[in-house]
DNA sequence: GATGGAATTACTGTATACAATAAATGGCAG
DNA sequence: CTGCCATTTATTGTATACAGTAATTCCATC
């Protein structure tokens, strides 16, 4: 595991200044912290959230913990049971095919509005996306890989002008990182060689159709490398640990 | 207003004998039963919810209504102003083009799977619902005849098979009726005539393309019967009290 | 009489305390 | 030695109390 980004470096002592106009500002960081862990698989499915821990590490009340537990569930990245708390969700391997599917038949369709409607300093900043992305394959961040990822296939959909299509091709993104850390091999991930890049190609030609084909044999491509064996995750992580 | 349907009708008097194991269910229920005061437009967009008015009529505490608007707030069913508290959404202009772009997208791209998986029995029970919304409509119950044809829309995404599109269908649809609020004429409203009996006919041959094409006309005829005025909803509202 | 400011009010934001429940452990009996 | 029941413990569910902030109202001054 290579730490090499830290997301949140300020634990605050919990009774520090309380600056409480940010007091939104702090939830949302939060948020957007354990969002990320998730994401990048440095919170593992199947990982418990206890709300005393978050709490604790992020020096605010369980409460606030709770309201950011509960929009996680709602985006599925979360599962929240009943009476036994919060732990990362483990995507089912009808879930993941909803899932593709899903993506499939937004993210293609999404296509010819964003040919028609990307400017070149969008595709300026797509390229660079995807140079980042390659970067870090390469220099084995696979957490910070995965993430761009996913960030790439959002921005792209909110390039087409549709906030709402966009917000869920986002949901469907994080998803999706889930959805690889559960059933992908270790050696290839998510969007691999120079997919991206190709398309960002088509969409500057405004070739939309061409865009539109790509994507989908795209998605069916990362689908495919999945091996949909739902492992049983046993008991033992304590060889894990005293491993590590 | 006719009041045929009373969706809550127990409103405990707060420390009756505490059956907390229905807890859940409980909290379910409310969430239910606001949400369908909003897409059945029994709470008009615009309207104030406060914690405490909500508190004291369903009888649990601010906690538990907060966790409710929350949830509503992330469907966007209702809109959470940091300081100001939380009121039913007034969608704009352009989000009301978002909901029915992604609605046509979504919708229409289901068709084919529908038609193909519908089973008989699944065709009557569609038959059933859209006989009820006639019937409704025939019967001034706008209120119920809006929410019906939310549930018709949904059901069909349902067979489809995909949880997951399904889900943000709903979604869709409540939104849907939220602008059908704000932008609907008062006669005419969202699915009339007999569209959704001529659609369960092309599914009920099999033909996913026809159904397909239908469906896309059917959304664009709802969406053109709206008005796009954005009224500014001045200060004024007392003439409206006073007159009503 | 109008305008600006200060006090009050009404409401949300947050934390904490308490209650309830499921898991884990230890003891007892077979 | 093994299996079951009771006790304890860990953790979530809920309410309430308190703090902070925006809106309103009232008073004083210009």
């Amino acid at each position: 595991m290579s730490d090499a980004q830290a997301p949140v470096k300020r634990r605050a002592p919990a009774k520090e200044v309380k600056n409480s106009k940010e007091g939104d500002e702090r939830h949302d960081a939060i948020y957007r912290s354990v969002s990320d862990a998730i994401v990048e698989q440095r919170l593992k499915p199947g990982a418990r959230l206890r709300e005393d821990a978050l709490a604790d590490v992020f020096g605010i009340s369980r409460t606030g913990i709770r309201k950011i537990l509960q929009r996680l569930a709602l985006e599925q990245l979360v599962t929240l049971t009943p009476r036994r708390g919060a732990s990362v969700t483990r995507p089912t391997a009808d879930e993941a095919k909803d899932v593709f599917d899903a993506r499939q038949l937004i993210e293609c369709g999404l296509m010819p509005d964003v040919a028609r409607r990307m400017s070149e300093k969008e595709a300026a900043e797509l390229r660079e996306m995807a140079r980042q992305e390659r970067q870090a394959l390469r220099s084995g961040q696979q957490s910070v890989a995965i993430r761009l990822s996913a960030d790439f296939h959002v921005r792209l959909a909110q390039l087409s002008g549709n906030a709402t299509l966009a917000e869920f091709v986002e949901r469907l993104c994080s998803r999706s990182s889930l959805i690889l850390a559960v059933y992908g091999h270790r050696g290839h991930l998510g969007c691999e060689s120079h997919d991206h890049d190709d398309l960002i190609g088509y969409l500057e030609a405004g070739n939309g159709e061409r865009a539109k084909t790509f994507m989908s044999r795209h998605l069916k491509a990362i689908e495919a490398s999945l091996s949909m064996v739902e492992e049983v995750e046993n008991v033992p992580d304590l060889q894990q640990i005293f491993g590590g």
